[in-house]
DNA sequence: CGTTCAGTTGACTAAGGTCAATTCCCGTGG
DNA sequence: CCACGGGAATTGACCTTAGTCAACTGAACG
C-alpha cells in the first residue's frame, strides 16, 4: 500500500527544498538537479518493505514519519537495527555500496513520506560532475559517522546508559516508537527494558 | 622512539607497491602518485601515540606489525577498540574527517611498519584530479563497511560467539595480541575471556 | 632465585535472559 | 455506554552469564 507522488506535482513545496539543501549542504539549484532523480512516496503505516535476497539498490530520506530497520536473527527473532524518524535516512548502505544482497526489512510505524533515489541514477549524476560524486563521498562520510555513533553507544555504555542516552538524545524516537521496538534496538529484551525504566522511576523517586 | 624512513630510499620495495594496488585498486603508476605524499614510519614495540585532544588529521596503513587503538572510558580503564594487524587501517577517522578533537591512543604491540599520510595533502590531490577524489570516497565506504562490520559484530552476537567469530575470522589477531586486549576489544573483562575459554575448552573435550 | 605481569581460578554480586502469568491500554462491537 | 478481545507492557520466579575483588599460578626476565 504506497502512494506515488511525482516530485514535480506542487506538493513538493519549499520548506522540503530548505530542509534538504541544509542536510546535503548544497546550493538551492542543486537541490532541484537533485530532485529530478527522486522519487517521492507515501508509505502506509505497518506497511513493510523486505529486501528479501535482493540489493537495495537505493537510500530514502524521511520527509515525515518514523519507521524501523529490522533484521531477524539466527533464532528468528526481529532485530531492531535502526529506528528511523524525521530527517533519518532509510536502506540498507552496505548492500546500495557493494551491490550485495540484504536481508534488511522496513516497517513504518506512522504513515511516513519518503524521498527515494536510485544507486544508478545518483551515479549517472556523479560521473557527469564532480558536484555530485563529492556529494557521494559525503553521504559515504555521514553513513560512517552515524554507524560509528552506534558503535560507540553498544561499545562504551550498558544498557541503562544506552537507555538514558536515547530518552535525552532522540525524545522523539521515544515518542513514535514502542518499546518493544526500542528494547531490541537497544540490545535487550522487552522485558529487560521495563524493568530498567522500573529501576530508573524508583531512583527518580528518591530524588 | 620512531624511525622515520623517506619513501623514496630503496627500502619501499616493490611487495607494498603492489599490495597498495590491490588495496586501493588503483593502478600502479597512481600508486607511485600516492607514495609521493606518504611518510613511512618505524614504530618500536610498547610505542603510544596519545591524540590528546588534537585533531587526528593522518591516516596510517600497516604494513607489518601490530596495534592496539584504545580509549579511557569514563572509569579510567583502558578500552581496546581496534586491533589492528598486517594490511590495516590506523588512525581516528572520525577526527579525520570531522576535525575534532580526538582522545584516541594507539599502542603498537610488535615492531610495526607504518605508511602516514596527511588529510590535507590527499585534499590537495583530490581538488587537482577527479581520481583522487573518487579515492577519498572509496576510503569513506571502506571505513563504513568496516565500522558496520564490527557494529553486527556487537550487536548481534554474544561475548562467547564474538570469541569464536574473532578466532575463525582473525588468527592473526589472536596470535599476535594478548589476551588482555583481545577481551575489552569483545566487550568483556580479561577474566570473562579467560572463562568463556575454559568453557570452550571442556566442550572441546566432550566432542 | 626473586620480581613482575599475564592469565587463571574461586567466591560472590549484579544484571540481563527466559518463560509464564498478570495487568494495562485501547479500539471495537454489542 | 459498557463489555470484550488482543496486543503491549509489566511483573514474578528462576537461570545464565558477565562483573568484581582477591588469591593463586606460571612463564619471562634479569
Amino acid at each position: 500500500m504506497q502512494t506515488y507522488l511525482p516530485h514535480e506535482n506542487g506538493y513538493m513545496d519549499h520548506q522540503i527544498k530548505l530542509r534538504l539543501q541544509s542536510v546535503l549542504d548544497i546550493p538551492l539549484w542543486r537541490v532541484e538537479e537533485f530532485l529530478s532523480i527522486c522519487k517521492r512516496v507515501i508509505h502506509q503505516k505497518n506497511d513493510l518493505i523486505d529486501a528479501g535476497g535482493r540489493v537495495f539498490d537505493q537510500l530514502g530520506y524521511i520527509v515525515d514519519g518514523a519507521a524501523r530497520i529490522f533484521y531477524l536473527n539466527d533464532n528468528g527473532e526481529e532485530m531492531s537495527y535502526l529506528l528511523q524518524v524525521n530527517g533519518d535516512a532509510l536502506g540498507d548502505y552496505q548492500s546500495y555500496l557493494t551491490g550485495q544482497p540484504s536481508q534488511v526489512k522496513i516497517e513504518f510505524l506512522l504513515p511516513t513520506e519518503v524521498l527515494y533515489f536510485r544507486k544508478k541514477d545518483i551515479d549517472r549524476l556523479a560521473e557527469r560532475d564532480v558536484f555530485w560524486l563529492a556529494l557521494t563521498k559525503r553521504i559515504s562520510d555521514l553513513a560512517f559517522i552515524y554507524c560509528k555513533r552506534r558503535l560507540d553507544e553498544l561499545f562504551f555504555y550498558t544498557p541503562e546508559q544506552r537507555y538514558l542516552n536515547l530518552s535525552s538524545k532522540s525524545p522523539e524516537i521515544l515518542n513514535k516508537i514502542p518499546q518493544k521496538y526500542i528494547s531490541t534496538y537497544l540490545g535487550i529484551t522487552p522485558q529487560s527494558l521495563s524493568r530498567i525504566r522500573k529501576r530508573l522511576a524508583e531512583v527518580d523517586l528518591l530524588t
